[in-house]
DNA sequence: TTGAAAGCGCTAACAA
DNA sequence: TTGTTAGCGCTTTCAA
């Protein structure tokens, strides 16, 4: 029978009272030490479950300084880019015997300061994506290593995981400009005022081909299906003769290739569509996508990796890099 | 300059006898609390800095008990359906300043084992998937409370979410069976040798129609896309007849649609299809799916929530039961 | 405004 | 096999 007033916490103490033995019995039964008399550790055993006993993590963690926390922030979870790269993290830190506290920031510039104002009680170490600048992050995460993924640090007081496209995106013109198409248009992400290195690579290649692009080509979505479904609207609007899109990430794309079946448009006959990341949710459209692709699974996978070098203290704050490739599939 | 060798922690007694405090002022800079000169906490701060200190969240954790931590278990992150399960819960434990450390048992259950042997150490509470038995679990878990999310617990040992989907069954038969499909099939789960729970729904709601199901036309698929094409494949071979088919979840009727396609079938003409979930995807393939649909994010956030009530004593353990609609869309 | 002392709950060493 | 002692690193009294 449990007082209904304040539920104090049964510590190791209570255990040993109980049981009639001592605390350091008490942890011996409990973890499984080999010292340990039979009949002894069953009574604690008992004693333990009849008070409804659990050791404390911090206490146990402050003695057994073993247990390592990363923590992962991501925008939005249920966007399937950050879910493989989730994925990809969570499986890196599970063979390393890490735990993985995962953040959904919401997308939301709030929720990122409150997430980092609480992580670093948290975590020994920080991966994920981080719309903040350098000096709010640095600030926010005193003394933690810090791994931002998909962006470039600019000071070396964090690591970063980039992503390097610009031959995937060169081969990705390639492939639609010797398909025979020339008026070809981009859906960019809206995120930032200025174009994104995305849009620096397909002008690139563009260029490279002698191909100009027509400003109004380049048109700004929402990363979401409905965002993409809506700029491929829009674009169509005012540039019916585009043949052929390539779009900032892939769920822009699936979002495009599902407002061209709504325009009756077939694609790939009528309107080519690229996107770029490679998930999977680009095999279960119809058509199947053709996406510059990324191992996004070694995304998630690098940044842990990263983290645990920084946290052993084994490297220094550094750059790895994960290229694109063209997946060729059935959408261009 | 560092020792090369072992990277002693810095602690807080470092930081206080490099700027010449106690550790006691240290903790008052690094905790802004009220009662400290502006020039010492600068100087507090600065030599923190400088030494690369962190604090131990052991120790404060210890001290200042107010953290709380769950910890999520799915099978599967990028099953989009753990994926949901997966945002309300970390939702839910946003609202509630708890973190959620995530462990992904890539349906195996000796890495179901591995995780609930680490887990007990690391959270305050557990929700999500489990394979392993009561007893299992309840040994694994001493003292921690534990939602089982999908799975009735059968001892009040455990808090449980269950789904009911037997009205929505009912719909989607009836349904099915207004469209005049007499020979529909089923594509139940795998993963355990009896029938699942929503195979009796589906029986049971045939048979209110007074309709008799072939036993050959209940198949067995693994839950992932190509399982569900493999499975119609099977199912469709030994029993072209079949017109309808309704799915053990969605994941598995994607994989059927697909197939479907493949096999030249035009759905829901030649073949309707009817997942259960509900999921988000099932509006991005071709045609839409028409699935019975659960709030799968308010699971996740239910056995969130419940798992507060279990941790704060307001609660002995109990069962919330989620329903399921019949959502209508294209593929039947 | 600062410091000294006490203790959060646990386990690793050592002694009995 | 068991108990005693001494911390792990931090924050909260309380006294200076």
């Amino acid at each position: 029978m449990s007082s209904s007033t304040e539920p104090r916490r049964v510590t190791i103490h209570d255990v040993a009272r109980s049981a009639g033995v001592s605390r350091q019995t008490v942890s011996r039964a409990l973890n499984d030490k080999a010292e340990i008399d039979g009949s002894t550790k069953q009574r604690v055993l008992d004693a333990a479950r009849e008070l409804g006993y659990r050791p404390s993590r911090f206490a146990r963690g402050l003695v057994r300084q073993d247990t390592t926390t990363v923590g992962l922030v991501v925008p939005d979870l249920l966007n399937p880019f950050f879910t493989e790269v989730a994925s990809g993290a969570l499986e890196a830190a599970r063979s390393r015997g890490w735990h993985v506290v995962v953040y959904d920031t919401a997308d939301d510039l709030d929720q990122e300061l409150a997430t980092l104002q609480v992580i670093g009680a948290q975590v020994d170490a920080v991966v994920g994506y981080f719309s903040r600048s350098e000096e709010d992050l640095d600030r926010l995460t005193p003394g933690i290593p810090v791994v931002l993924i998909g962006r470039e640090p600019r000071t070396p007081r964090f690591s970063g995981i980039g992503i390097d496209g610009e031959e995937g995106v060169r081969e990705a013109i390639s492939h639609l400009v010797s398909r025979g198409h020339r008026r070809i248009g981009m859906l960019d992400h809206d995120r930032r005022p200025e174009p994104s290195i995305r849009q620096q690579w397909f002008l690139r290649a563009m260029a490279e081909h002698g191909i100009p692009v027509h400003p109004g080509r380049l048109t700004r979505a929402a990363q979401t299906i409905d965002g993409g479904g809506a700029a491929l609207a829009t674009l169509l609007s005012a540039h019916p003769d585009v043949t052929a899109v390539f779009a900032f990430n892939d769920v822009i794309a699936i979002g495009a290739l599902r407002e061209a079946r709504r325009f009756g448009l077939r694609v790939p006959a009528d309107l080519a569509v690229v996107g770029f990341d490679g998930l999977a949710l680009g095999t279960l459209v119809e058509p199947e996508l053709t996406s510059v692709a990324l191992d996004t699974r070694s995304l998630g996978a690098l940044a842990v990796e990263e983290a645990a070098r920084l946290v052993t203290g084994a490297a220094e704050p550094g750059r790895l890099i994960v290229r694109a490739a063209l997946h060729l599939r059935e959408s261009a």
